[in-house]
DNA sequence: TTTAAAAGATAGTATTACTATTATAAATAA
DNA sequence: TTATTTATAATAGTAATACTATCTTTTAAA
């Protein structure tokens, strides 16, 4: 049985449905692949256009511009995100095994995902890693959240908090919690592999380790008593 | 008495020392404001010019772009937060004192220091809340790190993981849970005041709120026991 | 087969991110 | 005091970026 993933994004985070459309789904796909490669500063759709075969003009009638792009790439990681803590943590009881699980999924490498042809996830989610933070960190946040861009990101986190509310109900700080896992998740990788000072697993670069500082932490805050 | 506090800033991360003329504070001095004021993305040393009223090559003699300016400014002020956690703490036997006392130095607004005139430290502090992170999330941190420009980070990393470590010396993670207090000190807030539904704050934009969930999930980490 | 939608080709503009040159003013050393 | 260094100002220029506009050709749906 082929199972193929539909991620349904916001009509606002584009001019026409690049998934929709070869062009649209190589623009996604090489785009992914440009901004790993050079990292976002250096990323343009002129670049972007000499690598797939089309012109520029041709990028910004699906894109408004490279940020809108980032904003799109990444709500899609989130929302896949999101399915796949749905789908590891269904049918598990326990709260606490749920939380490891969603940890797991977070802090650690991912294989490419065969149901979604032109995404290379594992790209993607090294590119939220290093990038991920620039799609909100803007002086237009507030604009681009009223258009609901980041409601992907802010529905995984309000599933973590509900996970972690389940474990200790009378946790004063689930949501904060939840965002300071999933951010640290990609920020001490960041460091483990760039500013090994700033971590404890330098020497390593052990994602594994990763995992159980955020378990740690985690576990810490929400013990009974 | 007046005295007069001065942070040694690494060579390299100027062509020209800008403390040492008065063009130079001017840069950094407006350039904080015009940062704070329009976000980094949109500053320009074009604009940046205009507003001092000197040209756009009068300030290429200073920094080279305006990431090293934004490097700059943050390694001042992770220097002037280093100087006055040491100062704060000092005297301070109970570790665990100390800890409160940087979570708060941390989390909290500052008042602009009249022992640096030409830098606001309020501005610069909330530039570091929206910006800070973009210092080092860049392709070349890896150079910019060999050049040491984010030593002062790193130090004030030490120098917490120290204290985490003084108040529990089996802990496994000091610097991971110090990185992650600096950081979070500063998203948090972000969140809170843009992203609100990713913390526990929303409702009432208060940062000592920030504080607090920062002093729970440190010293639940480091409890003994 | 007609028609509409998408893509390609081409051109053009304002701004950004610089570098270079030359002249002038201010500070300092001989 | 003059000579000399040093900093600044004024101006010009370039390649790249971040777009917008228009027109033609190809592809796909009615």
């Amino acid at each position: 049985m082929e199972v193929q993933l539909q991620i349904k994004m916001n009509e606002k985070l584009f001019i026409r449905n690049p998934e929709q459309t070869e062009l649209g789904r190589k623009i996604v796909q090489h785009g992914i692949q440009l901004i790993h490669e050079i990292g976002f500063e250096s990323f343009t759709f002129k670049k972007l256009a000499e690598d797939i075969g089309t012109t520029e003009a041709g990028i910004y009638r699906y894109f408004e511009n490279k940020h809108r792009l980032l904003i799109y790439i990444t709500a899609w990681y989130w929302g896949w995100l999101q399915y796949r803590v749905l789908f590891t943590t269904n049918n598990i009881k326990d709260p606490a095994v749920k939380l490891r699980k969603v940890i797991h999924l977070l802090a650690t490498t991912v294989e490419d995902d065969d149901s979604t042809l032109h995404i290379n996830e594992d790209l993607l989610h090294q590119i939220l890693r290093a990038e991920g933070s620039k799609a909100y960190l803007t002086k237009h946040v507030t604009e681009d959240n009223k258009e609901q861009l980041f409601k992907p990101y802010k529905d995984l986190c309000a599933v973590i908090a509900d996970i972690i509310l389940e474990c200790k109900p009378k946790y004063k700080f689930p949501r904060s919690l939840a965002s300071t896992i999933i951010e640290m998740a990609h920020f001490q990788n960041f460091f483990m592999n760039n500013l090994p000072s700033l971590t404890d697993f330098g020497k390593t670069k052990d994602e594994s380790k990763v995992v159980s500082f955020l378990e740690d932490l985690v576990f810490s805050s929400i013990r009974k008593k």
